[in-house]
DNA sequence: GCGTTTACATTGCAACTGCAATGCAAAGGG
DNA sequence: CCCTTTGCATTGCAGTTGCAATGTAAACGC
């Protein structure tokens, strides 16, 4: 094997130059020739790399989702060992907001992401198996927590939207991190009963 | 004045045209004429109304918003003089869900302008206006029907988040309407008691 | 009837797009 | 020492884009 360079590291610097360019000018201005200028590198290589533009943009979309795991693995490892499940909840989804700038970045690529899926019904798969096997484990916490109270299946959904939705509102501007982080511990006070 | 036309009509128009790109191919897709095809029309004539791309753009937001608001009132309308805040709020929100088909295909146009405008902040100021507007509006309703059981600001946040986060989810087809109608009046229950 | 204004069509163009094709350099294996 | 494979650069091309410019037709004021 001639020429050994790390794939798997050129594809990392690549889609990291992908994810600069649809932070800052969203995903339409994700060309072959933009990226490549991000990066620093030649069109050739990145064609190299990813043949056609939607290859480039699954990958893209599969690092947001291995960065937003690894911040969560993070910030629940950092909890320590058998966390309450209100705890446990509250890192986790507060993880994903897009509470600063790095966050915010990679919100607005993965917003991109969804608009763009929203026409594209195959490439939404992916996401949607994510969103049922975090709606299992998040209704499994509820329903350990809340006990009798409430529904786990109905409120995860709900808990899950307000996560959701909160981060559109951030990414829009239109509430402060604040503000974001107060709604989700009252969601979690209705869940849970407040002062837990 | 020579040649008079019904301004109005004409971009209501091409803008109904410029939804239906989208709806089907997505933001990015939409051109001068892409739309002036869809519309029926030369594309000199969709520039004669539009100078610019992102004039099209603004106005095709615009009614949006209109369509929201008109079926909202529709809705609201019917229940009749003075319904119970609950019965208000649930009739509101579940309007401005992505439930059938001619919502959802605004729906799609809707998210694909929330990730367009995250890059674009200027032409986020009218979004952010009608949210805290109806995020007052909410939390009137909250404190009228839920009194003390929780802080209406708070709750309105989370409430409108529910909503935002349904309507995501709904258009990635995560969940059929039946859940989302569900987790929506779980929030409700969660918010003013059960059984109301 | 004339001129001005509005409505719309057509054409043109520079910029950009994704992608294929081609070329060359380097690093092994034989 | 050649030769095949891999890494990367360059070029070319057909298609599309936004937008300006130019043209024509129609309607009104006078």
């Amino acid at each position: 094997m001639p020429k050994r360079v790390d794939h798997r590291e050129r594809r990392a610097l690549i889609a990291d130059a992908l994810m600069r360019v649809a932070a800052e000018q969203g995903l339409e201005a994700v060309s072959l020739r933009h990226v490549a200028a991000a990066a620093g590198v030649s069109a050739g290589m990145v064609q190299h790399y990813f043949r056609t533009r939607d290859e480039m943009m699954t990958f893209a979309l599969a690092v947001v989702r291995e960065r937003n795991e690894a911040r969560v693995t993070r910030a629940v490892a950092a909890l320590g060992a058998t966390p309450a499940p209100r705890t446990l909840l509250r890192t986790m989804l507060a993880e994903l907001l897009p509470l600063d700038e790095e966050r915010r970045a990679d919100g607005r690529v993965a917003l991109a992401f969804l608009a763009y899926t929203a026409v594209r019904p195959a490439v939404a798969a992916a996401l949607h198996d994510e969103t049922a096997a975090l709606l299992g484990f998040v209704a499994g916490l509820i329903r350990a927590g809340a006990g009798e109270r409430v529904d786990p299946e109905r409120a995860a959904v709900g808990l899950l939207a307000v996560m959701e939705g909160l981060g559109i509102y951030l990414l829009g501007g239109h509430y402060p991190p604040a503000t974001a982080l107060a709604a989700l511990d009252t969601q979690l006070d209705l869940l849970f009963g407040p002062g837990a």
